[in-house]
RNA sequence: GAGGGUGUAGCUCAGUCGGUAGAGCAGCGGCCUUUUAAGCCGCGGGUCCAGGGUUCGAGUCCCUGCGCCCUCACCA
């Protein structure tokens, strides 16, 4: 019953206003053309906003149905009796990006996702009807065509349509024809524009949805298991940023969105899943730029009995999978996994380049990392604006200001690199290596100077855990207490889930987006986000 | 947060020294049965991002604000 009702408000709401009034805004110039058009097309008896269709082809299908031998028979023999078409014949369905109106030929050009492909139709070989359809066609409006396959004089496979209908129409004008959508701003604000005016951008994001389907395949075959933990979290733990918050009215508690999946995946490690992983988004407050976007997302994935080794050997082989899988794609069957990012070639085949914090460090500044004198003295002298920096108390920070300013310039950007044996100081949430105290058990993925994944041997004793936690919360800066401390929390059912008891284990997370931007070569993350985060309009 | 760029027709863009708002495509009317960004003839189309100021006169110069893009900084 309720479906009945439901339905016809939905087929009263499909059929058009027969009185302007009905209009909801004024429309443009263009759209009152259309709108006349769609009344005409409907005063054809026919339905503007077309029906299900079964039987389509794609227009990549269509165009390998072509078949010469046919073409040339029906070109040579086509008017001598008794003659038999065997061109084989197709229906598609596509948006019209050109047409070119000959009188009583009608030429168009008709988009899918997978290409771009001619149709003819001719008075002759439609009915009256559908050529009057044909003559009330706009650009960007979607049709199908059904027809035989045929090459012109010029040699464009064509569909040389014996029908044709209507999928539905459209009231907006198109993009110009030639340039394509080049506005930025309405790339991302229309993107259901962008996808179908800019062939690049559909591929762009179907490039990213195998690279997404491949990832899951793999880590389920490896003998991961994918969980989905809370998004709406009492506390945002996991990580260091500013969480989003909301409010939830039946339990009239404030909730925040998670910023890292990190806290449940550990939990399900200590009730006996032995190797998880999650795909999916966090967010973070913080502003906009080339590599962060509000919500992002973000594999994460751990393995217990595993260590930092473990996981960082399961991030090289995920990525270079990832890769094979982009080039088969991109440049064919077989094809290495060397793909290009702006001016870099990466070579994702090659093994990646490992390199120690403190070697990379001493390379850059001539001296090792225990030289903590030296090393005030250069941030002093070579970096006057964090000059500030140099009198802070921690030696790890003056260390760290010189390794990010002279040090991570040193990595290759066409070669990924793990960064390994982080100090300790700076990763206050990770196990230090067994044999050196000072040094964490960390590694850090960089590609193209961009910090694809950190991995970490996991902390899991439960009186270490509370103590950091403890640590990282006294060590808030004095302005920006009153605000964290709102959502820094000591986490006390997670110390309670490691006082059950983790297993040891190795986790990594991986910035699926950045991997994207790589793999797609897409400098900015939203090009590979489909609908990026923007200010509201008006 | 700082600096730079940009905003003009549905789209892509010109617009000189401050002096009647322009082009191509798209649209409308007409012609055209093998076109390829089809072609030919004709026609219409503007809140020049918004607000203020200077000026006889502002798309143009000045100020403020907003959007988008780029670079840097911050954050991670």
């Amino acid at each position: 019953m309720r479906n009945e009702h439901l339905r016809c408000r939905l087929m009263s709401s499909q059929t058009p206003p027969s009185t302007s009034s009905e209009i909801p805004q004024t429309p443009s110039e263009y759209e009152a053309q259309r709108r006349k058009n769609r009344d005409a097309i409907t005063a054809l008896g026919l339905q503007p906003y077309g029906r299900r269709t079964e039987g389509l082809s794609s227009v990549a299908q269509a165009k390998s149905a072509y078949d010469p031998v046919a073409d040339e028979d029906a070109a040579k023999n086509g008017k001598t009796p008794g003659f038999v078409d065997r061109r084989p014949t197709t229906k598609i369905a596509g948006r019209v990006v050109l047409s070119r109106d000959n009188g009583k030929l009608i030429w168009m050009n008709l988009r899918d996702h997978t290409g771009d492909i001619q149709i003819a139709v001719s008075q002759r070989d439609v009915s009256a009807t559908e050529f009057s359809l044909a003559k009330l066609l706009d650009l960007s409006d979607v049709v199908v065509a059904e027809g035989r396959l045929m090459k012109t004089r010029t040699g464009e496979i064509t569909v040389w349509c014996t029908s044709l209908s209507i999928g539905c129409k459209s009231l907006v004008p198109p993009p110009a024809k030639h340039e394509g959508l080049t506005d930025q701003e309405i790339r991302y604000r229309q993107r259901y524009v962008d996808l179908w005016a800019n062939p690049e951008t559909l591929r762009t994001f179907l490039l990213r949805s195998s690279i997404v389907s491949r990832m899951r395949q793999f880590l389920v075959q490896h003998g991961y298991t994918e969980v989905e933990t809370p998004m709406l979290q009492a506390l945002a733990g996991g990580a260091a940023a500013r969480p989003f918050i909301t409010k939830m009215n039946a339990l009239n508690i404030n909730l925040y969105m998670r910023i890292a999946p990190e806290l449940y995946l550990k939990r399900l490690l200590v009730g006996g899943m032995p190797k998880v992983f999650e795909i999916n988004r966090n967010f973070r407050n913080e502003g906009l730029d080339k590599q962060h976007n509000p919500e992002f997302t973000m594999l994460e994935a751990y393995h217990a009995f595993g260590d930092v080794e473990t996981v960082m050997n399961l991030t090289e082989s995920l990525i270079r999978d990832s890769a094979v899988g982009i080039a088969e794609q991109v440049v064919g069957p077989g094809a290495p996994p060397v793909l290009p990012f702006g001016d870099l070639t990466i070579d994702y085949g090659r093994p990646f380049e490992r390199i120690a914090y403190p070697d990379l460090f001493e390379r850059a500044m001539g001296y090792p990392i225990t030289n903590i004198d030296r090393a005030r003295k250069d941030l002093r002298e070579r970096l006057p604006q964090h000059a500030a920096q140099a009198e802070k108390a921690d030696p790890a920070l003056v260390i760290n200001e010189l390794f990010e300013a002279f040090a991570e310039g040193l990595v290759d950007h066409a070669r990924p690199t793990f960064i390994t044996d982080y100090p300790a100081a700076i990763s206050p949430l990770t196990r230090a290596k067994p044999d050196n105290p000072n040094l964490a058990d960390r590694a850090d993925l960089f590609i193209a100077g961009m910090e694809i994944a950190p991995h970490y041997t996991e902390l899991n004793d439960p009186d270490v855990q509370e103590s950091r936690f403890r640590e990282q919360l006294s060590a808030l800066e004095p302005g920006k207490g009153a605000e964290e401390s709102t959502f820094r929390t000591m986490d006390h059912d997670f110390i309670r889930a490691l006082k059950v008891g983790m297993p040891p284990a190795g986790g990594m997370g991986l910035g699926v987006d950045r991997l994207a931007m790589l793999l797609t070569n897409q400098r900015t993350i939203r090009d590979v986000v489909l609908f990026p985060l923007m200010r509201p309009e008006e």
